[in-house]
DNA sequence: CTGCTTAGATAGTGGCGCTATCCGAGAAGG
DNA sequence: CCTTCTCGGATAGCGCCACTATCTAAGCAG
């Protein structure tokens, strides 16, 4: 498969692929000589992926690099190359430390898991880009003066859980091994838009029921 | 309180408070005299909104417009100003009809309202914007191969409706009447990131305690 | 040999969220 | 009253990012 079939099995114009290869989102064809470069299978599906990275989970190309990066390191076994692929991921600001609603943020928040007992987040929390992140959205909200504590969210935080639980079983039963690591990164990728509608849907759909549709 | 003051009550540089008032996200000050505008409260709160909107909810300043504009419609009454300025929201990538995998999604879609007996949002699924947007994605994750089904989501969409009737409690009970179209706003948009977080969190989580750290 | 296609390199494009600069009208201080 | 400072408003520009268009030289097909 050349670079112009893969276009077409893909519906991604060359241009937008070598790109890509350019910034090592995509390993190199196997180099038939100066002006032929043979692509297979896992390029497709590699090429799928990236796509679907950047396109519906919205990861900027840098990041999708890193992750993809993770995912590719060899030397890592799966749970040490999933944990890291995860942890590449989010991309959001920095808290600023001056910010006094930033200090009760994070004070919410180990509250939040104290009270949720997850001792594994608790513990890293310090290094954790994710945690990291949820700091910097419990500040905006308690910046609008929106009532935000402990006891509130750990409902939240338990439906959450129940949905991760589901999102493992699913990666146990559903993937092939090889696909494994990469199925874990698609599943918090492009399982974060569906869940995003699905919950606006459900907004609609009750306050339709609540309030009437009028 | 005049622009300085705004800005400094706000944390946002003067060239940015003065680039929303252009883009008219905030609405113009009292205008004192040739080079003396009077902003108050109400200014300094939507800024805040604007802020959160556009950083923490990464909402492009476009459709930040827009969903003010019906947020302060005031010929509107509340229940449709709300479903208003959440149908205003979403901004993904049109689905592309001639593709097999976007009408898989859509009958996927359709069962699964089905299953979940969301009737209002069966009855609004050509229009709705959020409808769209999950048969996008969903199209996205056949398009790799990952067994998608409507049985399978069924559990997600019970969780997001235990998720939405919260929110909807928790706008009930706390938000004065001024503000409760603003908090539902903020609610669909600033818990985004709250709950992806947590998401993360709980994957992060649930793998450790199944598989360990390492 | 001719003419078309290919891979690869490089420079350019368009959109977006600001940001820097300029200007003329007042306010502030002596 | 005059100088100096600051303000609000208008305009043009910047930096980043995800592409995309153009060019070149090498190969292969007839």
């Amino acid at each position: 498969m050349r670079l112009a079939d893969l276009s077409k099995h893909s519906g991604v114009s060359t241009a937008t692929i070598k790109y890509y290869l350019r910034e090592g989102l995509l390993p190199p064809g196997r180099q038939v000589n100066a002006t032929t470069a043979e692509y297979d299978e896992d390029h497709l599906r590699r090429l799928r992926l990236v796509r679907a990275l950047i396109q519906v989970g919205k990861v900027p190309v840098a990041t999708a690099r890193e992750v993809l990066g993770h995912v590719d390191d060899d030397s890592l076994g799966r749970t040490i190359r999933l944990g890291a692929a995860l942890w590449a991921l989010p991309q959001d600001t920095e808290p600023d430390e001056a910010d006094p609603a930033v200090a009760a943020a994070r004070v919410e928040v180990d509250r939040l898991l104290e009270l949720l007992g997850w001792e594994t987040s608790r513990e890293l929390a310090p290094l954790s880009p994710v945690h990291r992140s949820l700091v910097v959205a419990v500040a905006a909200l308690r910046r609008l003066d929106y009532p935000w504590d402990a006891e509130l969210m750990a409902p939240y935080g338990e439906l959450m859980m129940e949905v991760a639980r589901r999102d493992l079983d699913f990666m146990e039963t559903h993937a092939s091994e090889a696909e494994k690591v990469e199925m874990a990164v698609a599943a918090a990728v492009l399982f974060q838009p569906v869940l995003r509608a699905l919950h606006r849907l459900a907004q609609e759909e009750e306050s339709a029921r609540r309030y009437g549709i009028e």
